[in-house]
DNA sequence: CGGAATAGTAGACTGAGTACAAAATTTGGT
DNA sequence: ACCAAATTTTGTACTCAGTCTACTATTCCG
């Protein structure tokens, strides 16, 4: 079994302390204003080797998008053979969210993460360079699993658009100040509403998401 | 009437004439082969004439954008009352399709266009950006039409996927040297699917898409 | 230990985009 | 035709992200 070495044990350790000595300053005193040579002086590195680590300066702040890939193509190969993927991807969403994982967007952090994130038109460019290339990894693994490119392609950037909408919906909620407990509970019923709508389409009518129940 | 006026005439002139030089170069040359500078030079212009025309060098390229936005918001805010939204969008894109809109994608021209698109990971970033622009729109249009913020930006973001597969679908069938005329054909039954998935969800089973008829 | 990989450094360079103040042009009124 | 205000254009100098290259330091492994 590969032990990583005393080598790639470094590696991520300096990656790490770079991301969080950059995500440091940002918050403290905004994207915009903090050069990436500043950051490379406070990690005590050279200006290359933060480019080494991360290609573009946005990097520093999103640096989970692996991650989040990664896991979702995973959701997407490893689900029950003949489920549907909305069904694994509901589910997985479910799951986040009771975790009490960032990346379900109910948890307090996020009011911090989307100040930092809105106040940079540079940062929000990425986020979504970044959606969109969660679309292109599941069409890619849909387009696998089924051969056929057009309908892999429809039900990625569909199933994406649900994603991100999940995402955003407490997200938005939070930072407009309303309670973190309460958008939490809620979130089920976003998580639900937002792949019924996937499933059935947008041509039924449905309850009112707040009808009580 | 607000007759132009020199004035207003001279700079509409202006911008559409350093578009034009800009486009020429980069189609010869490659989007990032060519400096703003150089352009600027081409256009005999100075090159913070060109900024004040085009805030990025990549709107340059992509500078048909505002016209698409104002579309769209159109298509919705135009549409018969009480009729739903994907109705009057499939609509419109069968129009596209049957105006020889360069929009629909189906078009000779998207190869060159494509090309240039895709050497260049700048001008990739910023049409994602552009997209992310129409789901912003349609999702601010819908929640003043519906007071639903929630429900807006679902159908808002599922459409805007929907939108994009059916602009992605011909280009890349051309680029990939598909017969034009063949694909343009077909792009009826592309619209129709993809607005059938919209609007009736993923969850159901349905017909092939090339199975005759 | 010692040579091969690999990680990090220094410093010069390119090019997008901004700041600012001076110069040219259009406008509308007389 | 002329003038003054408003607006557009220009030149110049600047900042900073990101790249390139040649050099040094560290880790690996036999």
């Amino acid at each position: 079994m590969a032990q990583p070495g005393l080598r790639e044990r470094k590696k991520q350790a300096t990656r790490r302390m770079i991301a969080d000595v950059a995500t440091g300053l940002f918050v403290r005193r905004g994207f915009d204003a903090v050069t990436v040579a500043e950051i490379a002086e406070a990690a005590g590195v050279s200006k290359m080797t933060v480019f080494n680590y991360f290609p573009r300066k946005e990097d520093l702040y999103l640096d989970r998008h692996l991650d989040r890939l990664r896991e979702l193509e995973a959701v997407v190969r490893d689900r029950p053979a003949g489920e549907p993927v909305a069904v694994a991807m509901r589910r997985y969403h479910h799951e986040l969210l009771a975790a009490g994982h960032p990346l379900s967007g109910a948890v307090e952090g996020v009011r911090g993460f989307w100040t930092v994130l809105h106040s940079s038109p540079a940062l929000m460019s990425r986020m979504v360079e970044q959606e969109h290339e969660i679309a292109k990894l599941l069409t890619r693994v849909l387009t696998e699993e089924t051969g056929d490119e057009f309908q892999s392609r429809l039900v990625a950037n569909l199933l994406t658009a649900t994603i991100i909408t999940i995402w955003h919906t407490p997200v938005s909620r939070i930072v407009a100040g309303e309670d973190v407990e309460l958008v939490r509970r809620e979130q089920v019923q976003v998580i639900d509403h937002a792949f019924d709508v996937l499933e059935r389409g947008i041509g039924r009518r449905r309850e009112p998401l707040h009808s009580g129940g």
